[in-house]
DNA sequence: TGATTTAAAAATGTGCACATTTGGCATGGC
DNA sequence: GCCATGCCAAATGTGCACATTTTTAAATCA
């Protein structure tokens, strides 16, 4: 069931790939020529590594080494170092003192924790929506659950469990605050993450009526309802979390993750 | 009024002292040694300068550049730099690329943004919360009023605008939930750079009683009047938001900051 | 054979020497 | 007198050469 995820929109992918291959190759002898200054280059690694995250690619606990990653991304190492450091303290990898980073193998409590907090931070949300709820508000929500009815009957899995996430983001960003956009991102960040270990998204659609019924409270302005309907809605999708019981050895092989990227040079 | 701040507890700037005089002196010549395995170094660095941010000793716009806060702390560059690095990622200092490290400088739409945030996730704490509520949480948080009640007729107001912030700690911690208890802790620690700019805390303690009428509501187990309640609390201080009209030059010397701790050797 | 010790290899951490960029200041032109 | 331009000092960014630590493998011993 309904395994939330952000909804990001572009996939950099394409760009790492490009400034990937336009690097530029220096003797490396004697010249002591150096520093060159490339922030999208940073950017790009970032994001490559991010997305993999996001996706599920890099499966729970895989250990992302530097050096094979500065050499299929053919970028020095200190560039990855900084990136993987970067991810440590956004809390998306685990770091261990002289021991690198790793994908962080969440518990059954952490992923309750990331749901609870999804669940109260929500709470909060519909307590000030319906404050602001108007008709431009309830016909955007409306044409939303639209279109998740829509991918629902197509089968479309993917489109669903993207448009459920999406679904809860529009009830936070209808606020307009910056604070508790980011938020919500963090936590669908973490979520998605988690799904590798604990795929809650076994069974199909099932969401589409419960959002349904959050707008139909919005729209009657009924605080209490809006509130319960989305706590059951929360609770449901908690309960079906599951252990996977088959771990699946998570492919160690960093290279075929970030295969779709052209380096300067493979392993040679 | 009420200028909510998280409640740290050790105050890590011995440690720092300690750890930037027992700093080696190597012979500067050829030697090349180097790597030296210490994180405790890098840790103490972030913190002392984590702790000067949150209380406000760091003015809002100040430069922090690297070589002199190296030499402060008595630590290389790159050390500096990692721990800037680390601060700007958590949004706590402003990194421009090639420019450097700032205090940010907060609008007053920053500032209404993150007490707004405050607002609407104390709802949802509170919603989750009248579910949970019994006689060890309302002994608890009577005790804290107690003290809060204290300090205030003390006229101590330190302790009452830490007291202040404490209170809405305990209500989410009673949550027992990382991620939420982790997300308010950033909005005190955000809150606590504006003081500097907007100083919300002119006038004395206003909050007790406010607290007083949510804990009454909560053993009640009222979650309409809870929130109501907590809602108005915040509308109050948040209307008592002001543009500070002497931006007070700032002192721009790092050293009057930092001069607490004593490094292998000042400026010469 | 299995567990322990030891040595080699790999990976992480850090200072340093640069290159690059920015900011300030003086000089010169209008 | 004021703005534009060029130059110089300072600050930021980055690759590299190490040291340190961890991990892997071999070798030794019980």
């Amino acid at each position: 069931m309904c395994t939330f995820f952000g909804g990001d929109a572009a996939h950099p992918l394409g760009l790492a790939i490009a400034m990937a291959t336009q690097r530029r190759r220096n003797g490396k002898g004697i010249g002591k020529g150096i520093g060159k200054a490339n922030p999208a280059e940073d950017e790009a690694v970032y994001q490559a590594i991010l997305h993999a995250l996001l996706e599920g690619k890099l499966k729970a606990g895989v250990k992302l080494a530097e050096p094979p990653l500065a050499d299929i991304f053919g970028v020095s190492r200190e560039r990855i170092r900084k990136v993987l450091h970067r991810l440590g303290a956004e809390r998306r990898l685990e770091m261990i003192p002289n021991r690198g980073a790793r994908v962080p193998r969440p518990t059954l409590d952490d992923v309750r924790s990331v749901y609870e907090a999804h669940r109260v931070l929500e709470a909060g949300v519909l307590t000030q929506l319906v404050r602001l709820v108007d008709e431009a508000l309830i016909e955007k929500l409306t044409a939303h659950l639209a279109e998740e009815r829509a991918a629902a009957t197509r089968g479309d899995r993917a489109a669903s469990v993207r448009l459920s996430g999406a679904f809860h983001v529009h009830l936070v960003e209808a606020l307009g605050n910056a604070e508790l956009t980011r938020f919500l991102a963090d936590l669908l960040s973490r979520s998605s993450v988690m799904v590798s270990v604990y795929e809650p998204a076994t069974d199909s659609i099932c969401a589409v009526d419960e959002h349904g019924a959050i707008v139909e409270a919005l729209r009657a302005r009924d605080v209490a309802r809006a509130i319960a309907v989305s706590r059951e809605h929360f609770l449901h999708v908690e309960s079906r979390l599951h252990l996977d019981d088959d771990p699946a050895p998570a492919s160690e092989d960093l290279t075929s993750v970030f295969g779709a990227m052209k380096p300067k040079r493979r392993k040679r």
